[in-house]
DNA sequence: GGCTGATGCAAGTACCCACTTGCATGCAAT
DNA sequence: ATTGCATGCAAGTGGGTACTTGCATCAGCC
């Protein structure tokens, strides 16, 4: 029986599980945990509700798995590796911040929501942050790199904190701002001149 | 009775809106909307669930009314008047920079919530964002001027977005990072610097 | 064929919630 | 004193929700 999968579940079973995980998110986005029901998850996930409960036991438990199967780590390693290629520190950042928009877009749901839950619920799925905070770690060895070799200069943390600050509200606020959704490549070039140079007059 | 509130409710009857107002803003703070229960407001507003029928006529409108209460504009233009009155441009970025934060940090809650519901709830209570919204349109005009006098170089709107974003992030991401919550002296300050001067090399 | 385990199905339990109703109370203006 | 109005109180209604249970089905594996 699937010699590949030892001591996992058959392949049925895993089937079920992420398109259970998948309803989940879905509904989570969009309602939020408390407007998360679980019959409507089970509905959407074209199983019964019987079996949502079999697979994970309390509704709290299902988001907690859903959270961890969807915030996972992206890989910022390869990322930066990509950008170490780029010959001026000016694309370098041009390209880490086409990376961390794309990146916070895709789970822009997720995140938004996670934030008030962390308010809303005591015992928050802190697990949303794990790859934000990974990525803030990595470019802040990034940027402690560029000090050292005189490309930048300031404190490597908190110019990691200003430097995802500028995309993090990007991508956030903007629905609230004027939108200009289009506008990916102008907002990264003008943050990332900001970031480098400065808005005072030269 | 009481000739100085013509059509106005008597006393009690406002201070029973004001109450009942207050204990939903502590609920929704903590728990969302969908969390919030019409019965505990009413209990933390030491008031039958009944009279809080008969003031605010149904949750929604009750919510609503609370926001509208809330989230009222902060007066943005009387900052402004005391920031023109400081010498050098960057002092008054730095006094910006703490009315930002200090604006936010008093609203942290409602913002965070209802960037949230913005997403969960379809017909999201957008009140919440009158406020900001409002100090940017002037934080733009604001940036205007000093292009034109030769102070700063850019497009206003992206300038008052990447300088609300470096705040908004500040207070929002607070938790998640490191907090260095009482670092907000440091935090301006290196803000306003990067905002300036930029973090290349010099 | 017989067993096992994942699933479907239907009904049910024990809550919780938004919202209502009818009546009593107490305060204040007239 | 009487009237009006805000409020308290208690009970209730209709609906939703998390979670359970018992049984039937159907697949693959021995």
């Amino acid at each position: 029986m699937n010699a590949a999968f030892e001591s996992g579940p058959k392949p049925g079973v895993e089937d079920t599980r992420v398109r259970i995980l998948a309803a989940t998110r879905e509904l989570y986005a969009t309602r939020g945990s408390r407007g998360t029901t679980t019959r409507v998850v089970a509905d959407r996930a074209g199983v019964n509700e019987a079996t949502l409960f079999r697979h994970f036991g309390t509704k709290q438990q299902l988001l907690d798995a859903m959270l961890d199967y969807y915030a996972g780590t992206t890989n910022f390693a390869e990322i930066l590796e990509r950008v170490r290629s780029l010959a001026t520190i000016e694309e370098q950042l041009r390209e880490l911040g086409y990376a961390a928009i794309d990146n916070l877009r895709r789970k822009e749901d997720l995140i938004k929501v996670s934030m008030a839950e962390e308010f809303t619920n005591p015992e928050g799925h802190s697990c949303a942050w794990r790859a934000p905070t990974e990525a803030r770690r990595r470019l802040t060895d990034f940027f402690g790199e560029k000090i050292a070799t005189g490309q930048l200069r300031g404190d490597p943390k908190w110019l990691s904190r200003a430097f995802m600050s500028l995309f993090f509200s990007f991508v956030m606020a903007r629905g609230i701002w004027g939108d200009e959704a289009s506008a990916r490549e102008k907002a990264v070039a003008i943050m990332v001149d900001i970031f480098l140079n400065g808005a005072g007059a030269r």
